[in-house]
DNA sequence: TAGTGGTCTAGACCACTAA
DNA sequence: TAGTGGTCTAGACCACTAG
């Protein structure tokens, strides 16, 4: 079959793709309504099944369709809100404020692990973890403060690595392949050492990120970023799952 | 029996996709390697190009490839984190924790836009705007405090409900399809108002989210919620997309 | 200009499940 | 049992771009 080749057009499960959520979203479709067919579709707009199947497999993976067998397609209830929130190192997002960067070393210990250490990293006694605290600057004021603790288990280069000029979580992120992170955000009133490290008044409200991170067997690292409230924003765009 | 076992076997691109993204995430593929070209892997897998590809476009929403077309497909470098971030309606969340829950509307009041309004919503001056101001609680005490604004021309509905019984989030979610929401997540101190309505002391360190969103044409609503800090935590975990 | 990926076709078989 | 979606095939043409 040949096809008009139209310049700078979408492409035809795009396109498909697009009118099938805008009827979603505008609401001409409601919550629970059924979609036509895959076959319906393909006579719709003169394609073969596999163009549609593509554009309704989108629509499944952003969640606005199920799909059941012998039923048909349906337009999903409003599912809960989710955002992807995109944490970013902390050296480029000073430098993408347009600040001078500084980072310093406060602290670098070799040591077993705590009782705290095996909860966060989940590993077992006595096993060796690095424990780091750091700062980072924007413009010669402290931007944040970090607490880390790396599993050396599963990155021995950090027992040489004496991180007093790059970054840990620089570090790591160029070393070691990592597979998921938790994330958990709460604010927090800076105690009277967060308040000294960050030069703020004891009690000011920070933002707290805490965040571990695994490679698909063991906890890599643990780590606890902490930011004056006022000077730090956390921006999350929600989208549908990626754009096409 | 040669017959295939009864367990669910992966589909084929399915497995693909995993083969090649253990091999990028463990290491053995560094960004910057470029992996085999997709009538190659038709031949390793022996199955069809479409299948490929099919796994192939997975990995680049995934972020976790770069194709460019003569030369290939290549390991992207090691990306920003980026955290699927779920945020629930306040009432399930806070019957997901086992406890009582209550709502409570402070304030209503159906208004033209304030300089505010306009900056928040993206409307012109004198547009009505539904302002709501409510709290939710859990096992009687104060939960979050919730300040919302409404387009009231997006959703024109909005005007004649009183919001008495029903929180407005929960009413928007079913009433409204949105597309995108932005979302803000900072730390601050209460003052003296936030302090009374989630009776704690004055300059706790609250965590804040503010979320606006958008119905593909205009802003729908935007809305201020205020947890105590010590009460409240958001948890994200990473997911390289969306599962299959 | 040659080789890659982007897209699409016109079928096919199968699994699942509502009727 | 019949009809839906899930997956796959073995081609095809085209756009883009490195060489």
């Amino acid at each position: 079959m040949d096809k008009a080749p139209r310049v700078q057009e979408k492409s035809l499960h795009e396109r498909i793709l697009g009118d099938i959520e805008g009827r979603i979203l505008s609401g001409e479709w409601a919550p629970g309504h059924r979609i036509p067919f895959e076959h319906e579709l393909t006579q719709e707009y003169a394609c073969s099944r596999m163009t549609v199947n593509k554009a309704m497999g989108e629509l499944v993976k952003r969640g606005l369709i199920e799909r059941r067998r012998r039923s048909g397609s349906f337009v999903t209830q409003p599912h809960a809100q989710s955002a992807v929130l995109e944490i970013h190192d902390i050296q480029r997002e000073v430098q993408a404020l347009g600040l001078k960067y500084l980072y310093r070393l406060d602290n670098r210990q070799l040591r077993k692990a705590t009782a705290d250490d095996r909860r966060l990293l989940e590993i077992k006694p006595n096993a060796p973890v690095l424990s780091l605290l750091c700062r980072h600057y924007a413009a010669d004021v402290p931007f944040c403060l970090e607490e880390r603790i790396i599993n050396v288990a599963t990155v021995p280069e950090a027992s040489d690595a004496d991180f007093s000029e790059v970054g840990p979580g620089s570090w790591l992120l160029k070393m070691v392949p990592w597979s998921a992170a938790e994330h958990r955000i709460r604010a927090v009133a800076a105690d009277k050492s967060v308040a000294e490290a960050l030069a703020i008044p004891t009690g000011s409200a920070c933002l707290v990120i805490e965040r571990r991170t695994w490679n698909g067997q063991n906890y890599i690292t643990h780590v606890t970023v902490t930011y004056p409230g006022d000077r730090h924003e956390l921006v999350a765009q929600f989208m549908p799952s990626q754009q096409m």
